[in-house]
DNA sequence: ACAAAAGTGTTGTTTTTACACCCATGC
DNA sequence: GCATGGGTGTAAAAACAACACTTTTGT
């Protein structure tokens, strides 16, 4: 045995869309691509799929190297395959978004590479394809975090509904009803409300809340209407 | 430029998922494999990508070679990368799904290739991974079809209530109430109403209707509840 | 006392569900 | 005229959206 002889083979890589929240703003973090051609040009941070490693040990190698993070949430969503996406060589490109909580690993990012968050309005050109991944990502997400409660990945593990809320406007770019929010994310049963307050950003304080694990795992593909008039953002 | 050296290149496939109904069950089409290893063995359709084709180029073409088909409805949903994988050299498959009328295409299908149609609930056992793309296949047309209008593609393109309805009834193998199946389906907007109707089927006779391709195309990325208790079935 | 933000109440509207009933027709 | 589906009616329940109001506390 030989292998199927005659047939095209490429080169796989793994893009990996990375947003974040600082508690005020989404944001994505990019790469200065540190080879040719197009170096120093900003990026998605990306690598080539090891012999020994699925498309999934990639993606989260190459995050784990530029953030120093495991077991973030991310979700493999499109492959970008046009032949000449990358000028060098034929490269496949399967793309996953990841969400992390920028506070929580200020240091250990930005070690390696030369990294930086970008506000999502304010995005860089990006080399190849990967303004449109992004695109693409933000769609996805918002897609998905109408319907599931993935949003809270990017936050602490202690968090305030204000927080969630200003989380959920920025994905959207809109304002929801303070009032109906609360109701609504309290309504799902995912929270569990703390004793202490967050008394920073506002005089009277504003409570904790924590996500009921067993809750979450439970309910997370249930169809959650998270988002009032999700339509509009399509 | 010589490429970027020393990096690992493999093969990349397209499987397709195809998914056909013939006005009574949802079905999929399968093919024996005609090369080694497991000649002859139960495969999803698949094929190498070519030099100068994306994944979506060379999904259709193996869809077309097995089906005589274009302009089929096709989604990608996930790639399947595990290293050994395929037994003979490491290949990545690129998945898609397919949605086809088994009646208007009767004769184009089983040329080529030995193929044949399976009742959903009654898969063989296939080559390699193809068992657990068929089932992952199976949950993202339930979801996707829960909340866009997808599977009048496996319709011809005049059809009755009843006949979609069976059809739903297929995807989800479950039953939903006659009358509130049609009332939803209708306030839609995406029908038009045919002056004849189907006599074959029952006494009365059922009205056909057609896609309102305008509204359709319009509509279809909304989010639009086709499904009633749409989270017991994942 | 006042301002600012949190968060609960209220109400009308729309959507969903469950189930009853009538309709058209072939036999 | 009756059995067989097809299709419409209705009413209770649930979800949603819009908006008013109270509560807390730092200044």
């Amino acid at each position: 045995m030989h292998g199927y002889v005659g047939e095209h083979k490429l080169l796989a890589a793994v893009d990996c869309i990375i947003f974040g929240f600082d508690g005020w703003n989404l944001k994505l973090l990019l790469v200065q691509r540190n080879m040719d051609p197009e170096r120093n040009k900003w990026s998605l941070m990306g690598g080539f799929i090891k012999p020994s490693e699925t498309p999934e040990n990639a993606a989260n190698r190459v995050l784990e190297q530029l953030t120093g993070l495991k077991n973030v949430y991310m979700e493999q969503f499109h492959v970008f395959g046009k032949p000449d996406r990358d000028p060098v060589e034929r490269t496949l490109s399967i793309t996953y978004y990841a969400l992390i909580d920028i506070n929580q690993y200020k240091e250990q990012i930005l070690q390696n590479q030369r990294a930086e968050w970008f506000l999502l309005t304010e995005i860089p050109a990006l080399i190849f394809d990967h303004n449109e991944m992004v695109n693409l990502a933000k769609r996805k997400l918002r897609y998905k975090a109408a319907l599931h409660p993935i949003l809270f990945q990017l936050l602490p593990e202690k968090f305030t509904i204000p927080q969630l809320q200003a989380l959920y406007e920025g994905v959207y770019n809109t304002n929801f009803d303070d009032r109906n929010f609360s109701r609504k994310l309290l309504s799902t049963g995912l929270l569990l409300k703390l004793p202490e307050k967050d008394k920073l950003s506002s005089k009277k304080g504003a409570f904790y809340y924590r996500l009921d694990q067993t809750n979450y795992t439970k309910n997370f593909e249930k169809f959650l209407n998270l988002v009032p008039n999700p339509d509009k953002f399509f």
